[in-house]
Order: C-alpha cells, then sequence, then structure tokens
RNA sequence: GCCCCCAUCGUCUAGUCAGGUCCAGGACACCAGCCUUUCAAGCUGGGUACACGGGUUCGAAUCCCGUUGGGGGUACCA
C-alpha cells in the first residue's frame, strides 16, 4: 500500500474540542499505522469566526497530546493565490459562473421554500448569464453542478452511499469579497497536499458529493473517504460546550493524562476486541479504519475517570510527583516539602485526577490546629475515646522510628494490652489527626505528619471541650 | 419539510461484512459480599441489552424490506 497521506483540519472558531480531536487522532493513528503523513491544516476561511487565540489554542492542544503533524500547520488564509488560481480555471472552463443574486433576493426564496415546506435550493438563475446587470455589480462564484444523475460514495466507514445530484445546488466558492468558502478551499488543498484519505466526522458526509464534483471538474483523483461517527453527550446531541467541558484543554486543568485522554477517545467509536485500554506505542500499531464503528458515541466521563486513576496508579512515586507538580503547585504547596513523595504514595489509590491528588495533598498541608468537622468530632471524640488518645499520644512519644511500621506495632500493641480494637481508636484518631473521617491510613497519616504535630494534634483532641455551642 | 447516517445492557463495546460454537461476551457505572481503622484501591459475585414488525433460511443479533426512534445536513460557517 502507497504511505497514506491524511489531515486533521480545524477551524480556529474557538476550543479545540473533543469530538475534534478524535478526528485528529484517527488521522494521526491512521498515519502512524502505516508509515503515512499526518498534515494539519487550519481552516480559517470564514474571517469573521476566525481567531488567533483559537489557533493558539488547537495547536497547544496537540502538542499537549503528543500529536505532532509531519507537515504543516498550513493555513487557508495565507493560500489565497492558489485558490484564486483554482477559481479562474473553473471559470474558464465552464465549471463556475459568476451570479448576482443580491442576498436579499436569496433569502426570500429560501423564505418562501421554508413557508412551503419545500427544501431549498439555488434556482440556477444566473447560470445561464454572462452580462453583469450593471457595470461593476457585486458576485459570487458557484459552482456549476450537475442536475442529474447521483453521486456514489465509497465510504470506508459507513459503506456506500448514493446521494442524488438533485438534493444539492450550485454552491458558492468564493464569495462578493472573493474570499473563498469551505467546500471549495478544501478540496483545492486536499489536491494539492495530495491528501489520499479524507477522515473526519460525519457531519460532512452530506457535503461530500459537491466536493466529489468538484475533484472531477479540477481533474484530480478521488480520495478515499471516511466518515467518523459523532461524540455525543448525555443527551444524545452532538458534544459542545453546554454539555460542560467539551474543550480539550479543560480536560488538562482538571488533571487527566494526555495518555488516558488518546486511550479513551480511541475506544470511542473504534476497537480492538475487548481491549479497553491502550498505550499510544498499541494505538499506532493496531489502529485502522475498519476497526471504526459506525454509530455515534457518547462520552462518558465516569468512564474516563476511571481510567485515568487506573494510569495515575500504575506510576512511581517519582513520576507521580513529576506529572502532578503544577498542580500541586497551584494548590499552593511546595512540591520539594520532603513529606509530599509519602503523601502523594498514600494518596494515590484515592485520586483518579492529578487535581485531585494536589488537593488531597491540602490534608497534610497545615501543620498547626485541626477544625474538626461538627459531626465528626461530636461522634467520636467523647470523652472515652478523648482520654483513649491522651494515652495514646503517651505511647507513641517512644516510638523510633517514626514510621508507618513502627507506628502501626505501637498501636497494635497499646491495644492488645487493652484488649481494645482498632475500631475503638481509628475514627477518634483520624478525627484528630485531620478534622474529618476519611483519609488514607492512620499510620501513614502519623508518619507524614511526624512525630510533633501528631501528638500535639492528639493531644487537642484529648483536649476537645465539645461544639462551641 | 426534504436528504443522509445510525440502531446489542444506563454508557463504551465484542459478535454483524464470510448466518449455527450467542437462551449474547468484556468494560464503566450500579448493587451485594470479602478485605478493613475511615475513605478509596483491590478481589469475588449479581442484575440489566440484540428497538419493533414482516420476510429469506433447517437455523438470524447477524441477510432483505418496512416501521419507530435517535442523530446529522439543508449558509456569501466549517
Amino acid at each position: 500500500m502507497i504511505p497514506p497521506r491524511v489531515r486533521f483540519a480545524p477551524s480556529p472558531t474557538g476550543d479545540l474540542h473533543v469530538g475534534g480531536v478524535r478526528a485528529a487522532l484517527f488521522n494521526w493513528l491512521y498515519a502512524r499505522r502505516h508509515g503515512g503523513t499526518f498534515v494539519l491544516r487550519v481552516e480559517d476561511t470564514d474571517r469573521e469566526r476566525s481567531t488567533p487565540e483559537s489557533t493558539a489554542l488547537i495547536l497547544e492542544g496537540m502538542s499537549w497530546l503528543g500529536m505532532t503533524p509531519d507537515e504543516g500547520p498550513f493555513f487557508q488564509s495565507e493560500r489565497g493565490d492558489l485558490y484564486r488560481a483554482r477559481l479562474t480555471q473553473l471559470l474558464d472552463m465552464g465549471g463556475a459562473y459568476r451570479c448576482w443574486c443580491t442576498k436579499d433576493d436569496l433569502d426570500a426564496k429560501r423564505a418562501e421554500a421554508e413557508r412551503r415546506k419545500s427544501r431549498y435550493g439555488y434556482d440556477g438563475t444566473c447560470r445561464g448569464v454572462t452580462e453583469a446587470p450593471s457595470p461593476g455589480a457585486p458576485f459570487v462564484v458557484r459552482a456549476k453542478l450537475p442536475q442529474d444523475g447521483e453521486v456514489l460514495i465509497d465510504d470506508m466507514v459507513k459503506g456506500r452511499v448514493v446521494l442524488r445530484n438533485d438534493q444539492f445546488d450550485d454552491f458558492i466558492l468564493a464569495r462578493q469579497d472573493g474570499s473563498p468558502v469551505y467546500n471549495f478551499t478544501v478540496v483545492v488543498d486536499d489536491i494539492d497536499m495530495g491528501i489520499t484519505h479524507v477522515v473526519r466526522g460525519d457531519d460532512h458526509l452530506n457535503n461530500t458529493p459537491k466536493q466529489v464534483h468538484l475533484y472531477r471538474l479540477l481533474g484530480a483523483d478521488l480520495p478515499r473517504f471516511a466518515h467518523l461517527p459523532m461524540v455525543h453527550g448525555p443527551d444524545g446531541k452532538k458534544l459542545s460546550k453546554r454539555h460542560g467541558a467539551a474543550s480539550i484543554l479543560a480536560f488538562r486543568e482538571m488533571g487527566y493524562l494526555p495518555e488516558t485522554m488518546l486511550s479513551f477517545l480511541a475506544r470511542l467509536g473504534w476497537s480492538h476486541g475487548d481491549q479497553e485500554e491502550f498505550t499510544v506505542e498499541e494505538l499506532q500499531t493496531l489502529f485502522d479504519l475498519d476497526g471504526i464503528n459506525p454509530a455515534a458515541a457518547v462520552f462518558d466521563h465516569k468512564k474516563l475517570e476511571w481510567m485515568n486513576g487506573r494510569r495515575m496508579r500504575e506510576m512511581s512515586t517519582p513520576e507521580l510527583l513529576a506529572r502532578a507538580r503544577p498542580f500541586i503547585e497551584r494548590a499552593q504547596i511546595d512540591p520539594d516539602l520532603p513529606w509530599v513523595p509519602r503523601a502523594l504514595e498514600a494518596l494515590q489509590p484515592r485520586a483518579n485526577t492529578l487535581a485531585a491528588l494536589a488537593e488531597g495533598l491540602s490534608l497534610f498541608a497545615g501543620r498547626g490546629p485541626v477544625a474538626y468537622d461538627a459531626k465528626a468530632a461530636a461522634k467520636f471524640l467523647k470523652a472515652e475515646s478523648r482520654a483513649l488518645l491522651t494515652e495514646l499520644a503517651a505511647a507513641l512519644e517512644a516510638t523510633r522510628p517514626f514510621a508507618a511500621a513502627a507506628i502501626e506495632e505501637t498501636v497494635r500493641t497499646f491495644l492488645a494490652t487493652r484488649e481494645l480494637k482498632m475500631k475503638h481508636i481509628g475514627q477518634p484518631a483520624r478525627v484528630a489527626l485531620v478534622g474529618g473521617t476519611a483519609s488514607p491510613s492512620l499510620f501513614d497519616v502519623m508518619e507524614i505528619f511526624g512525630r510533633d504535630v501528631t501528638l500535639a494534634r492528639l493531644r487537642a483532641a484529648a483536649a476537645w471541650s465539645g461544639p462551641e455551642a
């Protein structure tokens, strides 16, 4: 097979969203799998809506995910000469014509069609017109398409799709100001860049016949098409900002790993038997277009979370620290504090995102007195427990080293001597140490705090005099 | 309205192209149990699905038709 050339062609009109990322991913993986080339092309022909900020966001998202293009980024806004040349070519050969219809006229016709509940399509008023209605009157350029017959698309995901030519009209190639429009630039560029496989969302399926005609008009070979199913939100509609996080960078902020996003997104619409998780390397060797499910998929945040947690749990502490560093700093904790690695280790099975991990760290950040959760204190810091806490503090004075194993030994002996169980001291001590009822193992917590803080907190709890009120 | 796409547990999916091994398998979520000082993690177990109706066939989740449902498109957006 000749090495494929594929492209990701986002338009910079907002965030790089999850659906776009998946399209990029499938293109990128397809190129990697078959030794092809992945091209990034920014489709910024809509000057009204395109922004440099959005372009920056796209580039940043791509680089965060490690999907570096082999060629590009190219910008359509910089390729005007090419489009003008092709437009002239089309005009000269009769594949396109000037149209002087005004926007108002068109809008009126569209409104009328809507009223009659029939399909609107440009009626071809200017098809045979060669003279401007008045000298210098503004015009758009339209493609001259066959009005009957049909186009057959042999889609690699959807299979054979037949569209009748009377379903689409002579669409606009260039606006009144001469600027080219999507359906035109996409074909010109895909031809110029030698794109062999057009892999994109199936919201473009209806555009494809128009584009096929352009390929023919321009005398170019057709690429293979692969239309990907959409990614939906929980309500079954195309995923968007309305569904909360749709921007890929938002997932970075939430503390998801880029490799989790890739593995998860790949599994949304594509599968390799029952395998749930993939490394990037695996994806690059296993991925292919024939594994794509033609049905739309719902983005399942819960599963993403689970998947991310699994990856975090597989990491070594130093790696976890390195990855979580920015999040720890953001939580206003110095990542280089000596107790941090130990705390990270204790928190690891309890966090599914780097942000949650950093947040968990704040449990250990304060070394002064703790504020007790009212309900927890009322329930676990009763007189009996407080007396026990005083004794435990005394017992812990002599523990050497002050590390989890030795601490556990001390505590167990302490309990055994009194014929008590862990449940008698567990929650009271936890409330004393962290103020609440949930935390990593007490022994770990004590080690992380160190002897001084541990004893101080145990004794402070023992001296607690009940709710203020 | 018209056109196109899609249809297996709540969700992601295997199985569909090459019909039998599927009274449908895995995963997330959920529930229960175990572990246990809490919360997690981990382990074990459980319930839940071939949208419906017709065909074709000895036999259909798998093929065909229709219905219904969902999604997308219908711009001087991409």
